[in-house]
RNA sequence: GCCGGGGUAGCUCAGCUGGUAGAGCGUCGGGCUGUUAACCCGAUGGUCGGGGGUUCAAGUCCCCUCCCCGGCGCCA
């Protein structure tokens, strides 16, 4: 045996009767009399390959080693037979079980709690394998955007010496004595790039402190982030809207197959990309949800049972912008014609799956960004590099964050976050 | 943090008003030359999450505690 195929390669571009060597993990494995099916999984695909009772007879004790999840190589030849998935397979001459899987622990219907403390090896399923593809690529998509528009990636910090927002809770490290905390967005540090880079923008992992008990939240996730000089609301909303019908349409390019295999509508994908993105103010959600008989008060921020009532109007993510500036961070700009509000924009996923982009213009005025931290009753000293910027050639700006996993989320349709990463970090899970 | 549900065989669960446990799947053995989560026959299986209490008797009732799931809040 030299040379080896891929699953996908032989289902595709293999004839009948070609000679083929595989090599993967058993994925099904039937007896039957003396003959026996082996359905072989790589990271391309599966296929059946069957031994004939004169052939397992000769590999007795391969077969005898053979189990679930074992690691295997094959020899065979190609058969083209209607009662295989896929149409082929492959008559087994050569057999060798590189290592052995006795009682492989996942043998179907078990529980979530149980799937998670085997992640590492549910993590073999077709479903995960489908959508870390998918997310993959989806990766690809917007990387490719940033390139193609003049945007620098950037890699910011991750140790971290205070908090970006006040609220939100922060993971503490001890940092050789002193306390250092894992960051939780690293919008601050791109900030101080956009005055050499201008156009900057990075995927780094975030962490949240808070103990939420939902499915769309995790304490470890990947963000993108954008920050970019000169740029106002309007033209960094279209950025966004851009960014992610880029990453859409690879996916509905490239991985069609993973999506079908996590029985996604595509339809609802391909009216994303055909629609611009509906835009509607923080006062004409709040009356649109007041018409749908949802009670909300002005300067009442949007739980999910509002974002879910607003963004079953849609077939496409919306944009909710000018925001009151009681419920928003102290770094967004607040607006020239209504103190009250700030030039923040959130983007919501359809179908109910809620918001996956943050965004805001940032106050650019020393004074101004002085006051709204006082405000906010933070330490001004925390933030004096930040306040420096103002200071040293200051120039207007906006930028936003994208919640990878959110957008995975929404766009492979899955019910929980948890199976848009490896290994969710979330309500106290750490094992493994 | 708050509200709700739940921890019984390796896994998924049943077990009414108290009388010391049951199914399916898996596992093991056997059978079957076309199976698609194969099927058929047989065997195997438990300190009922932990601690304390009531009782002649507790999986079942009471108290404490740990863990898990669903939802809310917080956010991406």
């Amino acid at each position: 045996m030299s040379s080896y195929y891929s699953v996908i390669h032989v289902l595709k571009k293999s004839n009948e009767g070609d000679v083929v060597n595989l090599r993967g993990w058993v994925y099904r494995l039937r007896w039957l009399g003396g003959k026996v099916f082996i359905v072989l999984r790589d990271h391309s695909g599966i296929i059946q390959c069957v031994v004939d009772k004169d052939e397992a007879r000769r590999f007795g004790k391969e077969i005898s080693e053979l189990g679930i999840e074992a690691s295997i190589i094959i020899g065979g030849t190609v058969r083209f037979d209607k009662r295989a998935p896929g149409g082929k397979e492959i008559k087994v001459t050569e057999l060798r079980v590189v290592g052995v899987s006795n009682n492989f622990p996942i043998k179907g219907g078990e529980g979530i709690d149980y799937l998670l403390d085997n992640r590492h090896l549910w993590i073999r399923s077709r479903r995960l394998t489908s959508i870390f593809k998918v997310k993959h690529t989806m990766l690809k998509g917007l990387r490719e955007y940033f390139s193609s528009n003049e945007w620098w990636e950037v890699t910011p910090p991750i140790l971290t010496m205070s908090a970006v927002e006040g609220g939100a809770t922060l993971f503490p490290v001890d940092f050789f004595g002193r306390k250092a905390y894992l960051s939780q967005s690293a919008q601050f540090y791109l900030e101080t790039l956009i005055f050499s880079l201008e156009k900057v923008w990075s995927v780094t992992t975030s962490f949240r402190a808070e103990r939420s008990r939902t499915r769309r939240h995790l304490y470890e996730y990947t963000h993108l982030e954008a920050e970019a000089a000169w740029m106002g609301m309007k033209e960094m909303m279209t950025v966004v809207e851009e960014m992610v019908k880029a990453g859409v349409k690879k996916i509905l390019d490239e991985r069609l197959d993973e999506l079908e295999t996590v029985k996604r509508d595509i339809t609802k994908l391909e009216q994303v990309l055909s629609n611009r993105f509906d835009v509607i103010t923080y006062d004409e959600a709040v009356e649109l949800l007041r018409e749908k008989g949802v009670k909300i008060e002005w300067g009442e921020d949007f739980g999910a049972d509002e974002e879910r009532v607003l963004t079953q109007q849609f077939d496409t993510p919306i944009f909710v912008t000018m925001f009151p500036r009681k419920i928003k961070s102290f770094y967004m700009k607040v607006s020239e014609d209504n103190p009250e509000l700030v030039y923040g924009f959130d983007l919501l996923a359809p179908e109910g799956y809620g918001e996956i982009v943050g965004g805001s213009v940032r106050e650019d005025k020393y004074d101004t960004l002085l006051n709204r931290i006082r405000e906010e009753e933070l330490n001004p000293k925390d933030y004096e590099w930040y306040l420096d910027l103002r200071k040293y050639g200051s120039v207007p700006h906006s930028g936003f964050g994208l919640g990878i996993e959110r957008m995975l989320m929404w766009i492979s349709g899955l019910d929980h976050i948890r199976d848009a990463t490896p290994y969710p970090r979330f309500r106290d899970r750490l094992y493994p």
